[in-house]
RNA sequence: GCGCUCGUAGCUCAGCUGGAUAGAGCGCCGGACUUCGAAUCCGUAGGUCGCAGGUUCGAAUCCUGCCGGGCGCACCA
């Protein structure tokens, strides 16, 4: 049966587009969750805790007082939420849950214990407000905020990080391509995921080692190789001028042109696999010479996109691997025999039906290779977690890979983690290599660089920006990770070239253009006469409610780096920045800060700003967005 | 068929360990640049949160069923 290109054997990166995650992989990923999380507490959960506190007491003395015996234990735990709007407060306590125990409407309870609160000789710095069935806390953010400032400075790059995962190791396995054909969108997805969940997993204290795991062998390889072989007339990236991976890719598109034509195109394929698996020195030269064409095309991409690796992996060299591991698992009898000599395992206990792990000729598949794979990395470098950031198609294969690891008894493999992710669809659908409707990578970061470059002109900003190109380039990436990593890794998503391209709304240049201004403010606060230096920041005269959301918003950073480490979730980060930039620019756009009526405020606001750009740019770093001072 | 997954404004997405009138961006319409960068800001219109039940004082959020989309169910990778 004919195999069309779009469904032929794809690499890790998932076919032209990808999937979804499973029911297993959030069971995975919420067991994964470090238990460390939760002892570290930021200054804005600190309040929030010293509040609950003091209501839960008020509420548990109270509630004896009306009922006339001791039923804290009874009650439910306090809720506490945030407010939906800046002037119900900063802090909510929902008091529904108690009207039936202590037979009194919510908004007297609330009222009652705001007086029994108000009462006391000692409590926190805060005001009371009743908003029918809750009780709110205008916060003392004048506090905050000097807290705020002091650990900012001391800080620096490394204020929102945090300890969770100190002192352990983390491999974390991305990209993935196959060395027959150039990056596409797809990929592009992956990488930034990889690359964004790596740092986020370093800013929570890990040590993290990147991997990559080149896909160089099997009988796809083989079909570029061969149509090369037939048509390419001697070609080398160096003699067209097209890079290497493109080349190589051509080759690819080629071969399935000429297997319309020639039927036995496939068969000579796997002819030209198995020479390769034999040895044969003709094969073996032309896989080296295409192969580099390739890695080298990868390396540049790979470089534009802001890529890297810490350690790569070919399946030529691995893919012999796991056969000891099947075999040890046969002894240990977690694995039985077929009569036809075929390995497997059988997977009841996960719900499953039965997987062979090995062909009764007793060679390899892909599940033998990457348990394998996962054995030789341990040895190689004692992880405690690893985490394969692969499409969601293969939810199923990871799964199984994880089962079988812990059946082999190995301690770590319950903290494997499949980091599943959606497919990129067009449009207009999905995208199709036979209808060459698939994004290249390349293509789309030279598409976006130039039309930045355009946009600098457009704007005259040519001598101000210096290297229009480095800027322009800058621009697109910030654009492309923001694209990519502000939807859930989990769901499907849509990529529209018209929307990827604008620089305009929830874009990553916008955010870029909030952390310029800022930076283009404080150069020119800085050239401001001198005196400024003496006057003491005053954080009582930020009071106006943009300033008190901004301060709030800033003291809740450190809880976005803690959740998207645990979730491992860019777009956690993606949208904390979206709300710390457009809480700004209002703030920004409506109050003078260089101009404000005293130097005691201008001091003021520009501590505040100067707390926003350090912010951003701690988080510009965990997404991929290039820091502009200016654009 | 079985399994997993998704279904929120015209489009793209937030919100989902249950809570106060469901939020953004784009697009539409209308405002704001002699003033710290207008790649900006403000406003109007636009929603039976797929449908139906259930649990609850309270459901976009949890449970069940159904409908619709995607993916997977190879001795391929």
């Amino acid at each position: 049966m004919e195999q069309p290109m779009s469904q032929a054997i794809e690499n890790r990166a998932g076919p032209l587009a990808m999937w979804t995650s499973s029911y297993y992989s959030w069971v995975l990923r919420k067991s994964f969750i470090n238990p460390h999380i939760g002892k570290v507490r930021n200054m804005l959960q600190k309040v929030r805790q010293q509040w609950k506190d003091l209501v839960e007491a008020q509420l548990a003395s109270y509630a004896k007082e009306v009922v006339g015996e001791e039923i804290a234990s009874t009650l439910v735990p306090l809720a506490v939420q945030t407010p939906p709007k800046p002037e119900l407060g900063d802090i909510a306590f929902p008091l529904f849950a108690y009207a039936k125990a202590l037979k009194v409407a919510p908004p007297k309870i609330a009222a009652d214990l705001k007086t029994r609160i108000e009462g006391l000789a000692d409590r926190p710095a805060g005001e009371l407000l009743l908003a029918g069935p809750y009780l709110n806390v205008k916060a003392d953010i004048a506090a905050l905020a000097a807290d705020l400032s002091a650990e900012i400075h001391e800080k620096g790059d490394a204020f929102g990080s945090n300890t969770n995962r100190a002192g352990t190791k983390v491999m974390i396995e991305f990209s993935c391509p196959n060395t027959n054909k150039p990056l596409h969108l797809g990929h592009m997805r992956n990488d930034s995921l990889g690359e964004s969940v790596s740092a986020i997993l370093k800013a929570n204290g890990a040590d993290v080692r990147k991997v990559n795991l080149v896909n160089n062998r099997g009988v796809h390889i083989c079909k570029s190789m061969l149509a090369y072989q037939k048509f390419g007339n001697g070609e080398t990236p160096e003699s067209s001028g097209i890079k290497g991976d493109h080349l190589v890719g051509k080759y690819y598109v080629r071969f399935a042109q000429w297997e319309k034509e020639d039927p036995t195109a496939t068969e000579q394929a796997q002819a030209m696999l198995k020479k390769w698996e034999e040895g044969d020195p003709e094969v073996l030269a032309l896989w080296n010479t295409m192969n580099t064409w390739t890695l080298d095309g990868l390396a540049e991409s790979y470089r534009k996109m802001g890529v890297s690796f810490d350690a790569y992996y070919y399946e030529s060299n691995t893919y012999k691997l796991g056969k000891d591991e099947v075999l040890k698992g046969l002894e240990k009898g977690v694995f039985y025999r077929e009569a036809d000599g075929s390995v497997w395992i059988d997977l009841a206990e996960i719900k499953l039906d039965r997987k062979v792990l090995l062909r009764k000729d007793g060679t390899s598949l892909y599940m033998t290779q990457d348990l394998g794979t996962a054995v030789a990395r341990h040895n190689d470098w004692p992880f405690d977690s690893l985490i394969y950031v692969v499409a969601s198609e293969q939810n199923y294969h990871f799964k199984v890979l994880f089962y079988v690891l812990e059946k082999l008894g190995y301690s770590w493999a319950k903290n494997l983690h499949h980091l599943s992710y959606g497919m990129v669809n067009l449009p207009d659908g999905k995208m199709k290599s036979r209808e060459g409707t698939v994004v290249d990578a390349d293509d789309l970061v030279d598409q976006l660089t130039s039309l930045a470059a355009d946009e600098i002109r457009a704007k005259e900003r040519e001598s101000e920006v210096g290297d229009v190109d480095a800027t322009a380039h800058a621009i697109a990436l910030a654009a492309l990770n923001y694209y990519l990593l502000q939807v859930s890794p989990t769901k499907d998503m849509v990529f529209n070239p018209a929307e990827s391209i604008s620089f305009n709304g929830n874009t990553g240049p916008y955010l870029q253009y909030m952390g310029a201004r800022i930076s283009s403010m404080l150069r020119k606060y800085a050239e401001m006469e001198t005196g400024y230096a003496s006057v003491p920041f005053d954080p009582a005269l930020l009071d106006l409610e943009d300033e008190r959301e901004l301060i709030k918003s800033l003291a809740a950073y450190p809880e976005a780096v803690a959740k998207a480490g645990a979730e491992y979730d860019p777009s956690i980060i993606t949208a904390y920045l979206y709300d710390l930039s457009r809480l700004f620019s209002r703030w920004y756009h409506d109050n003078q800060i260089l101009k404000a009526g005293t130097p005691a405020l201008v001091k003021a606001r520009v501590e505040l700003s100067a707390m926003v750009l350090q912010v951003l740019r701690n988080a510009f770093a965990l997404v991929g967005i290039p820091y502009l001072p200016t654009m």
